[in-house]
DNA sequence: AAATAATTTTAGATTTGTCTAAATTATATT
DNA sequence: AATATAATTTAGACAAATCTAAAATTATTT
C-alpha cells in the first residue's frame, strides 16, 4: 500500500513522540506538526481506518505493529538521505533536515536500497541516530549526556541532542565531532559548566547547556 | 516562488509539447498529463494566473519566458537525477524515469548544484537528451536518425528514442550503447531494415523500427 | 461534589486538483 | 451556408488535508 506525504509524517512523529510517552496526546501531535488539534483528530481517524494506529478517543494514539514498520521504513529513508547529503554532497549537517523531509517521501525500495549499498551500509547519520536496516533493525549505541558522566572517564561522542547551526559552530569551535575522545575533568557549580579535555588537548570548558546536549559513550579499555 | 508538483508537471508537459507545436491544445496536455481535459482547462487558468503561460480560450498555451525558465529547472534536476541514478546508483535507463519523477520535484538549490558538481556537471543524461545547465542552457549535439543516414559513413550513437526495457534488452544483444560507432551499409527495400556494422565488427542487421529509434551524429574525419 | 480549566472532538467551511455531464465554440463536410 | 463532428470550456461535485468555532469530555481545583 502507498501513503500519502501527509500520512507519513504523522505516522513518523507519532513514532518519534512515543519515545517519551506510551500513548501520544492529540495536542502534542498538533504542536510537533505545526498543525491544529482537529486536523490531528481527522487524520488519526483515517490511519485507523488504515490499521497503523490504535486510537481511542480523548486518551491518545499509539503505532500497532504495521505503523511501526511503517515509522521505521520512514526514518530509514530520512536518515540514509542525510548520511548522503552530508558524506557524498558535501552539505553541513544543520543543512540536511528540510531536504530530507522531503527525500524521505520518494517512493522506490529499489532507490533505498542501492543508496544504501552505496553509502556503504551506515549505521548512524551524520547526528548520531541510528538508521533502521532493510528488516527496521536499529543499531544499538550508548548515548549518555556527557554532562552526568563520572570525571576522568574517557568517553566517545556518539550523538547529538540538536541539529542546529548554531550547535555546528560551537563544536567547530572546539573541534569537537562526532567520534571525538572526551574525558570530563571537573564540574562547576556556580552555573554547571564543565571542563572537559578534548582528544587529550589543553582543557576547555563548556556550558551546562552544551554538555546536555552532547551525548556520549563510556570506552571500555583493554 | 514555489509551485505544487501538479503544477510543474504541467509546465513540463507543456515545455515538451511545444517542441511538436507551438501551441499546444489542451488535449494533448489532457492525453500527455493522463488527466482529463476540463481539469487541464483549469489548471491552465491558474498557470495564466501565475504568469508561467500565455494562453486563449480555445485556442492553446504556451509557456512565457518565466515558464520556459522554470521547465528548464524541472527538467535539469530530472535529467541529473537520472544521471544519478544510472552512473551512481548502477540503475539500468529503463528504470529510472518514474523514480526521477519523483526527485525532480525535491526543492533545494543547494541540492541540485552540490548534486551537480558531484557528478561532475554532465551535459547529457542516460538517453542522451541534454541536461541544462545551472542557467538553462542546453548543449547541442546531432541527433540525427540512423534510418535517414548515407551508406559508409562514420557515426556515433548519441541518444535514444524511447527508454523501454525493450529497447534496452535489443540495444544489449547488439552491443550498441550510447557513444557507439556504427556505419550503414545498405538498406532493405523489402521491410525497410538496413545493414550496419557495429564498432567495425561484422554487420549485423536492425529493423526499420530500431533505425528509426536510434539517433546519431556524423563523425567528421580529420 | 461542583465549578473551572484544559483537552479533544464535532460541525461546517476552504483550497487544491480532480472528475462527469452539459453547454459552447471551432472545424470539417456536404 | 447549413450541419455534423470534434475540441474546449463551464457548471457542479468530490476527496484530501486543512482551518475556525462550538460542543463535548476529561482533569484539576476549590
Amino acid at each position: 500500500m502507498q501513503y500519502t506525504i501527509a500520512e507519513e509524517n504523522y505516522i513518523k512523529s507519532v513514532y518519534h513522540l512515543q519515545q517519551q510517552s506510551a500513548l501520544v496526546a492529540t495536542n502534542h501531535l498538533a504542536e510537533a506538526l505545526q498543525t491544529q488539534p482537529a486536523s490531528v483528530t481527522d487524520m488519526v481517524k483515517k490511519l485507523t481506518g488504515k490499521k497503523l494506529v490504535h486510537y481511542e478517543r480523548y486518551k491518545g494514539v499509539r503505532l500497532n505493529a504495521a505503523g511501526k514498520r511503517l515509522a521505521l521504513q520512514i526514518i530509514r529513508k530520512h536518515r540514509l538521505w542525510e548520511y548522503f547529503l552530508v558524506n557524498t554532497l558535501e552539505f553541513g549537517w544543520d543543512e540536511v533536515h528540510e531536504v530530507a523531509e522531503q527525500l524521505e517521501h520518494v517512493s522506490s525500495s529499489k532507490l533505498i536500497e542501492q543508496l544504501d549499498r552505496f553509502l556503504g551500509y551506515p549505521r548512524f547519520d551524520p547526528h548520531g541516530d541510528p538508521i533502521p536496516d532493510k528488516q527496521g533493525k536499529l543499531a544499538y549505541r550508548q548515548r549518555l549526556p556527557l554532562l552526568e558522566q563520572p570525571h576522568q572517564q574517557w568517553l566517545e561522542i556518539t550523538a547529538v541532542g540538536d541539529e542546529s547551526p548554531a550547535l555546528l559552530e560551537m563544536l567547530g569551535h572546539h573541534h569537537i565531532q562526532l567520534g571525538t575522545r572526551v574525558r570530563v575533568l571537573r564540574s562547576f557549580s556556580f552555573d554547571g559548566s564543565i571542563e572537559i579535555s578534548v582528544a587529550d588537548q589543553k582543557p576547555v570548558t563548556i556550558s551546562n547547556q552544551l554538555a546536555k546536549t552532547l551525548l556520549v559513550k563510556i570506552i571500555e579499555h583493554d
